[in-house]
DNA sequence: ACTGTTCGATTTTTT
DNA sequence: ATCGAACAGT
C-alpha cells in the first residue's frame, strides 16, 4: 500500500505515533496521506479501526475518504470513526445529553430556524428591526458563541446600544432553546467542549478511544473545532493535522488559520511534512493558481510544482449578459461530451448560489442531465421545510420554532393573535408552546397526537404519506389548481422517493436518525444515487477537497468575484484571492474561466468588469474565445451594451462623429477623442453615445 | 380575529 | 422569487 509514494508521503504516511503537520499543498496527494496512513496504522499496530478519528471538513469528504480506506482494508473501514466536526460532535452528544441537561429526542435548528427564533424574540423584546437587523444579530451571536463567549461572558463587553441588543437577544436565545429542547449548529461544537471541560472521566474514556486523530483542512478550524482537536488528543498526542493555508476560505465563519502556524508552537516536537508536488494539474492551470496567489501579502512563501504536462490553454470567454454565458458554458460542455468525456468529469463553479439558476435553465433547454450541490437546493424548498418541521414536531413536541412554522399551516384559523396569546402562556409557565396550547387549538394538537402514535407502526416513506395526508398538505395544494401547487407537490413526492432510497439503503430506518442526517447534512444530492453521469453545479466554497478534469468557473467579475461585500478590506480581499485559488486548482486537465458584462442577478440588472484575478493569471495563459455564437449573428451587438457607466479608456460610437475614445469624465461631462472629429466634450449620458466593446 | 392583497425590501460563502 | 409589513375586507 506504499508503494508509489514519493519520499516526503512516504515521511508522512509511515511515521504514526506524536504529533505531526503535514503542510499539503492543493493536489498534492494529502487524502491518499491521509488514507495510507490510517490503513498502514492499522497494519502495524495493535489497535482496532475503533481507536481511530478521523475529521474532514464536508460530508463529502468524510464519504470519500470512506470509500478510500474500503478501497485498502475493506469493511473494517466502516468503523473508523470518520465525519465532519458537526456529525462527530452530534454523535457526543447523543452519547451523553443527560450530563448536559437535554433530553434524548433534542432538536437541531438550522440557520434559518436560528433566524426564526431571533426574529420572535426581537419581536417578543419590542425590538426595531429596521434598526436592528435579524441577520446582523444573529452573525453577532455566533460569532459569539464561535468565539466561545458566553452570555454572562459577554455581558462584560455590553459598550454600545448595538451590544445591549445583542445581549439581550443572546440571552433569551439561548434560554429559548434550553426551553425547545434544541441546540444550533455552533452548539454541536461547543457542547462537546462543555461535556469535556465539566466531565473529566467522559474525556478519558473518549482520548482512550480514539488513540489515533486525524484533522484535515486544518486551516479551517476555527475555536471550537481547534480545542475539540487538542482535548481529545492529549493523553496519546498522536494527532496528524492536514492543511494548506493558502485554501483558508472560511475565516468569516471564525475559522483561524493560524491554528495551522501555530500547531509547531502548541506541540514543540511535532514532525513536520511539506507536500509541493502538485499530481493533479497541468503546468498551465498550476501556473495560473500560483500566479493568483502570489498577490497576497500575508502568506508564507511557497512554491507548488508538478511534472504533468503543459495542457492546454485556460479558455476565456467574455459574455454579454448571463444568458450568453451559460450559452458558451453549454456550448463547451456539449463539445466535451460528443468527445466522449464522461459528464461526472465536468464541473461549473460561481460565488454565490443564486447563481446557478441561470446555468440551470441553460442546461435544461439543452437537455444536459445536472447535478446541483448546494443550500438553494431542495431542503430549502417552502413545502419540504413545512413537511421537515411537522416531522420535526413530532419527533420533539418541545420545538417551538417548528410549531410555529406549521401551526396555522395549511390554514386553521389560527392567526397571529392566537400564537402571541400562546407564546405568553408559554413564556409564564416555562413551558413550550405546544404543551401551553388549549381551547380552539386543540385540533392541531390532535393532529400532532396521533401522527406521534402512528410513527413507529409503519416505515418512514409511509409516515411521510400519512403526514401529508392527515395535516391536510396534500389537499390543500391539490385544490390550489396552480402549477406553482403542482410543483410543490411533485417535490413532495420526490420527498418520498429520498426516504425510500434512505431506507434501501439503510434498512429500516428511524424517524430520528433521518432527522439527524437531514440536519447535517442539508443537501439533498448527498440523498441522491450517484452512480449517473451528471456535470456538477456548485460553489466554489463546496467544490472544496473535490477535484474534476474540467472546471468552468462563471461570473468572474468585479463584484461577484472578488464579491462586493468582501472588498471592504485588504484581509477579506486575501480570502476571495485564497478562493480563487482553490477553483482553479480543482482543475486536472483543462479550466474555463467566463464573466458576463451585464448580468441579470437578484432581479437587478448590473454591468461589472473582469475581475482581477484574470489580469493576475496573466494573458499568456489565455486563450480567448472569440464571439461566434449563434448570439452575435441575431443580435446588433452594439445595442446590447447600454452607456450608464462610461470610464475613461472606453471606446463608444457615436451617431454623428463616428468611433472614438473616453479620455476623462467629470461629473456628467465626457471627454472623448474621435478618431475623425477631434475632442469634444458631451453629455456622458447621451443618447447618441454607445458604448462599444473593446475586443473583436 | 383571521384572510387576502399589495408593496417594498432583500439575497456571499457552510456545517 | 420570497418574506414580511401594512392595510382593507370578511
Amino acid at each position: 500500500m506504499i508503494e508509489n509514494l514519493n519520499d516526503r508521503q512516504l515521511e508522512a504516511a509511515t511515521n504514526l505515533d506524536g504529533p505531526m503537520l503535514v503542510l499539503a499543498g492543493a493536489g498534492s496527494g494529502k487524502t491518499r496521506v491521509l488514507t495510507t496512513k490510517v490503513a498502514y496504522l492499522l497494519d502495524q499496530k495493535d489497535i482496532s479501526p475503533k481507536n481511530i478519528l478521523a475529521i474532514t471538513f464536508t460530508n463529502k469528504a468524510a464519504k470519500e475518504m470512506k470509500e478510500r480506506i474500503f478501497n485498502l482494508i475493506g469493511r473494517e473501514a466502516f468503523l473508523i470513526q470518520i465525519s465532519t466536526f458537526h456529525s462527530f460532535g452530534l454523535k457526543l452528544l447523543k452519547e451523553n445529553y443527560e450530563l448536559l441537561g437535554y433530553e434524548s429526542n433534542f432538536t437541531i435548528l438550522d440557520a434559518d430556524d436560528s433566524l426564526t427564533v431571533i426574529k420572535k424574540i426581537m419581536k417578543e423584546q419590542g425590538i426595531d428591526s429596521n434598526k436592528y437587523n435579524y441577520r446582523a444579530i444573529r452573525s453577532s451571536i455566533s460569532d459569539n458563541k464561535n468565539e466561545m463567549v458566553s452570555v454572562s461572558e459577554y455581558e462584560k463587553f455590553v459598550y454600545t446600544d448595538y451590544d445591549k441588543v445583542v445581549y439581550e437577544v443572546y440571552k433569551e436565545y439561548e434560554n429559548s432553546l434550553k426551553r425547545s429542547n434544541a441546540i444550533d449548529f455552533d452548539d454541536l461544537l461547543l457542547l462537546p467542549i462543555k461535556l469535556f471541560s465539566e466531565h473529566k472521566e467522559v474525556l478519558e474514556k473518549y482520548q482512550e478511544q480514539y488513540k489515533y486523530v486525524f484533522i484535515d483542512e486544518y486551516q479551517d478550524t476555527n475555536k471550537p473545532q481547534y480545542l475539540m482537536s487538542k482535548m481529545i488528543s492529549a493523553k496519546y498526542k498522536n494527532i496528524t493535522v492536514v492543511g494548506d493555508n493558502d485554501q483558508a476560505i472560511f475565516t468569516w465563519r471564525g475559522a483561524d488559520y493560524k491554528n495551522i502556524l501555530n500547531f509547531e508552537k502548541d506541540y514543540p516536537d511535532a514532525k513536520v511534512v511539506i507536500l509541493d508536488e502538485n499530481y493533479r494539474s497541468t503546468k498551465t492551470i498550476l501556473k495560473a493558481a500560483n500566479n493568483v496567489i502570489k498577490n497576497n501579502k500575508i502568506r508564507k512563501e511557497k512554491n507548488l510544482w508538478t511534472n504533468n504536462e503543459e495542457g492546454p490553454l485556460i479558455k476565456y470567454y467574455k459574455a454579454f449578459d448571463e444568458k450568453d454565458e451559460s450559452g458558451f458554458v453549454v456550448k463547451e460542455i456539449k463539445k466535451l461530451i460528443d468527445d466522449g468525456i464522461n459528464p461526472n468529469e465536468i464541473c461549473v463553479l460561481y460565488r454565490a448560489n443564486a447563481q446557478s439558476r441561470n446555468v440551470e435553465e441553460a442546461f435544461l433547454q439543452s437537455n444536459i442531465s445536472y447535478r446541483i450541490v448546494g443550500s438553494y437546493a431542495f431542503y430549502n424548498r417552502k413545502e419540504i421545510k413545512d413537511l421537515i418541521a411537522y416531522l420535526k414536531l413530532v419527533h420533539n413536541e418541545k420545538d417551538d420554532v417548528s410549531l410555529l412554522r406549521v401551526i396555522n399551516y395549511p390554514k386553521r384559523g389560527i392567526g397571529s393573535k392566537s400564537i402571541e396569546n400562546l407564546a405568553i402562556e408559554s413564556k409564564n409557565n416555562n413551558c413550550s408552546m405546544y404543551e401551553a396550547i388549549s381551547g380552539g387549538k386543540e385540533e392541531f394538537k390532535k393532529i400532532i397526537e396521533l401522527l406521534k402514535k402512528e410513527k413507529d407502526k409503519m416505515s418512514l416513506t409511509d409516515f411521510v404519506d400519512l403526514v401529508l395526508d392527515k395535516t391536510g398538505i396534500k389537499e390543500s395544494l391539490k385544490n390550489e389548481h396552480t402549477l406553482e401547487a403542482d410543483i410543490r407537490l411533485e417535490n413532495l413526492e420526490e420527498f418520498k422517493s429520498i426516504t425510500k432510497n434512505v431506507e434501501e439503503a439503510d434498512g429500516i430506518v428511524s424517524l430520528e436518525d433521518f432527522l439527524d442526517e437531514l440536519s447535517l447534512v442539508s443537501d439533498a444530492s448527498e440523498n441522491q444515487k450517484e452512480d449517473e453521469d451528471k456535470v456538477t453545479l456548485m460553489t466554489m466554497h463546496a467544490v472544496k477537497g473535490l477535484e474534476f478534469d474540467y472546471v468552468f468557473v462563471v461570473g468572474v467579475e468585479e463584484g461577484l468575484f472578488p464579491h462586493l461585500n468582501s472588498m471592504n478590506s485588504e484581509e477579506e480581499l486575501e480570502e476571495e484571492r485564497r478562493l480563487c485559488y482553490v477553483a482553479i486548482t480543482r482543475a486536472r486537465k483543462k479550466l474555463y474561466i467566463i464573466n458576463s458584462r451585464s448580468r441579470l442577478l437578484y432581479g437587478k440588472v448590473s454591468s461589472n468588469v473582469p475581475s482581477r484575478f484574470i489580469a493576475e493569471i496573466g494573458d499568456d495563459l489565455l486563450e480567448q474565445e472569440k464571439k461566434e455564437s449563434i448570439f452575435t449573428k441575431k443580435i446588433n451587438r452594439e445595442e446590447m451594451i447600454t452607456n450608464n457607466d462610461l470610464k475613461p479608456g472606453d471606446l463608444v460610437k457615436h451617431e454623428k462623429y463616428g468611433n472614438g475614445v473616453v479620455l476623462n469624465i467629470e461629473g456628467k461631462i465626457a471627454t472623448i477623442s474621435f478618431t475623425k472629429n477631434g475632442v469634444k466634450k458631451l453629455l456622458k449620458d447621451h443618447k447618441a453615445i454607445k458604448k462599444v466593446q473593446m475586443e473583436v
